[in-house]
RNA sequence: GGCGGCGUAGCUCAGUUGGUAAGAGCGCUCGACUCAUAAUCGAGAGGUCGGCAGUUCAAGUCUGCCCGCCGCUACCA
């Protein structure tokens, strides 16, 4: 019976270029999953899009003169590019900013609100009179009342790393206009997560599986005691209250909205395909597996919050794992467009080919550890282990079988020993990766896949089809069929991870188009496609 | 400060519930091959598994302390 499989993917904060590390951590892991997904026949819905709200957009805009709405346009246009250069594989790109996606998130507020889990509680917040704005706590800086540093920011101190409040800063001043904010008191709604907390903790301790970081940090939260939340702020930017009594200049908080986002884009999709209660199948089926792809600072969010969001809401599904990664780190640094630290997106998609790029991110995925990336470890992953290993390998086979036997699939004839084993080995590649894919360890799932094209390489070099070329024709043929049937099985290995070249290699091998994760081999006599390398080299900075 | 993760070969990383002489890829050395994008294949060198002390018949794996790195610390998203 086919699965049904939720692919939830973060949601790219709409404030700039998305760098390498947001490609590592949650887009290209889960455009694998999916793809693998949908290739064993699950129903497969994987959505997302820009999150639209918040602070730091409103301050951008501010800063350039233009609306938040222009800074937004500017770059969900950049994300939806980059996707598409990537080839994700999305059934829903959507935004936070659709009337869809307000209506799902003020349903969700009132049924919060209406069952007793959000209440109204009033604070100080210091508010910047020049702007006229509040200001979020990282937006406050003054001197650290514990080590006397200048500019420490209101919710933490950089030089001596102390948790701050902002009101014990000596000499506050706004990070927006260098006005000195003033003390006012506002209202507002509050997530009652407490009243979650045992639910919770029963949940996360009942989870299989799910990679420690991720487990341990949300339970140690929990050990720790949940605090009830803000879910509202003094911004005019994001999705309206549905209730009255905070009065005007409140919305609601941009991630309470953003993780609403999944349930909403799923609704979004299922309209858009003229089947409006098919986001049910997902959301209010049992059997449905949700997976949600993150990166390692959004697990409180994903395994926290938002279950705790279901869990009052009532009769959604919880997520299966929140396989969230580690960093990606440049010079040791975590990655960061703001601060310049590693590639954008955009800049690494100039630099190389897309399922170049795929491979060399996919090989280097942060998913047990931060893992340290430079152009210099891309270059190597491409030149090194995918233009040596499969890039190569596809080409001298087919090199050698256009030369030797017209342009077209050899007839293999009787099999020998050596011949089933590697066909053997190959099937058993499949079987391997699709074990790993299944748990979502990808990087050692695309491991095996070219362990199986070493293998295939291995086995070339045992029959030497270009010596017995001038001996014995017959084992030529069958050594190059058989090699080509095992590069077939590879191809399906590899579509996951480049979906664009694996193609190709299909293409030039003459074999359909893939059916199943399996190896299903190539007809004799099929005539070859056009010949041509999978893959460029690529310069490295050194040359 | 608190919490979490990490610290394993030159580099990037794997090492399930503690158990045969510690692994992979790349790099390096030697050899084979020369069909192929000087690509491939084989062999080898290379590690006191951050440090110290414990538990155990047995610890990279468990416990304590220490050192270092990264992240989070609930109002960045």
């Amino acid at each position: 019976m086919s699965r049904t499989i939720l692919v939830a993917v973060a949601w790219p904060y709409a404030s700039g270029s998305r760098h390498l590390g947001h490609l590592a951590g949650a887009y290209l892991p889960s455009d694998i999953f999916a793809r693998y997904h949908r290739m064993i026949g699950s129903r497969v819905l994987m959505v997302s899009g820009s999150d639209v709200h918040g602070t730091p957009i409103t301050v951008r805009a501010d800063q350039e003169g233009v609306s938040p709405q222009e800074i937004v346009d500017r770059y969900h246009a950049e994300f939806v590019s980059n996707w598409d250069d990537l080839n994700m594989q999305w059934d829903l790109f959507t935004t936070t900013g659709t009337e869809n996606h307000h209506a799902v998130t003020q349903d969700v507020f009132m049924r919060l609100y209406e069952k007793g889990h959000i209440d109204k509680r009033s604070s100080e917040q210091f508010y910047d009179p020049e702007a006229q704005r509040f200001l979020p706590d990282r937006y406050v800086e003054g001197t650290c009342p514990h080590c006397g540093y200048k500019d420490a920011r209101g919710d933490q101190c950089d030089n001596c790393g102390r948790t701050l409040d902002p009101i014990d800063l000596i000499e506050p001043r706004s990070k927006l206009s260098g006005a000195t904010p003033e003390l006012r008191t506002t209202e507002h709604f509050y997530l009652r997560l407490t009243d979650f907390e045992e639910q919770l903790g029963e949940w996360l301790r009942g989870r299989k599986g799910w990679r420690k970081h991720v487990l341990n940090f949300s339970l140690g939260w929990i050990e720790e005691g949940l605090q009830d939340r803000a879910i509202t702020r003094d911004i005019d930017w994001g999705v309206d209250i549905p209730v009255d009594g905070l009065g005007p200049g409140k919305k609601i908080y941009v991630w309470f909205d953003a993780v609403i986002g999944y349930l909403s884009a799923a609704k979004e999709w299922a309209a858009s395909q003229g089947t409006p209660e098919a986001w049910r199948d997902w959301w209010e089926n049992p059997e449905a597996e949700h997976y949600y792809f993150i990166g390692k600072d959004n697990v409180p969010f994903h395994a926290i919050i938002w279950p705790a969001m279901l869990m009052g809401y009532g009769g959604l599904e919880l997520p299966t794992d929140v396989p969230a990664n580690q960093y990606v780190t440049f010079k040791g640094g975590k990655a960061s467009s703001s601060r310049g630290i590693g590639l954008t997106i955009p800049e690494a998609l100039a630099a190389y080919e897309p399922d170049a790029l795929r491979y060399a991110m996919a090989a280097n995925l942060p998913e047990q550890s931060d893992t340290e990336i430079s152009e210099e470890e891309i270059a190597r992953r491409i030149n090194e282990e995918l233009v040596a290993t499969w890039g190569n390998l596809v080409n001298r086979v087919l090199s050698m079988t256009a030369k030797n036997f017209d342009g077209a699939v050899p007839d293999p004839g009787p099999l020998a020993a050596e011949d089933e084993s590697l066909l053997a080995t190959i099937d058993e590649t499949l079987v391997t990766s699709a074990q790993q894919l299944e748990r979502v360890e990808l990087r050692a799932a695309l491991r095996t896949a070219m362990e199986g094209a070493q293998a295939v390489n291995a086995y070339l070099n045992a029959l030497e089809p270009w010596k017995t070329a001038k001996t014995d024709i017959e084992r030529t043929a069958t050594t190059l069929s058989v090699a080509i049937d095992a590069i077939e099985g590879l191809t399906v290995a590899f579509s996951p991870y480049m979906p664009v070249t694996s193609a190709a290699a299909r293409q030039m091998l003459g074999a359909p188009e893939i059916d199943g994760w399996t190896r299903r081999g190539v007809e004799p006599a099929t005539p070859l496609g056009q010949i041509a390398p999978l893959f460029a080299k690529v310069e490295t900075a050194t040359d």
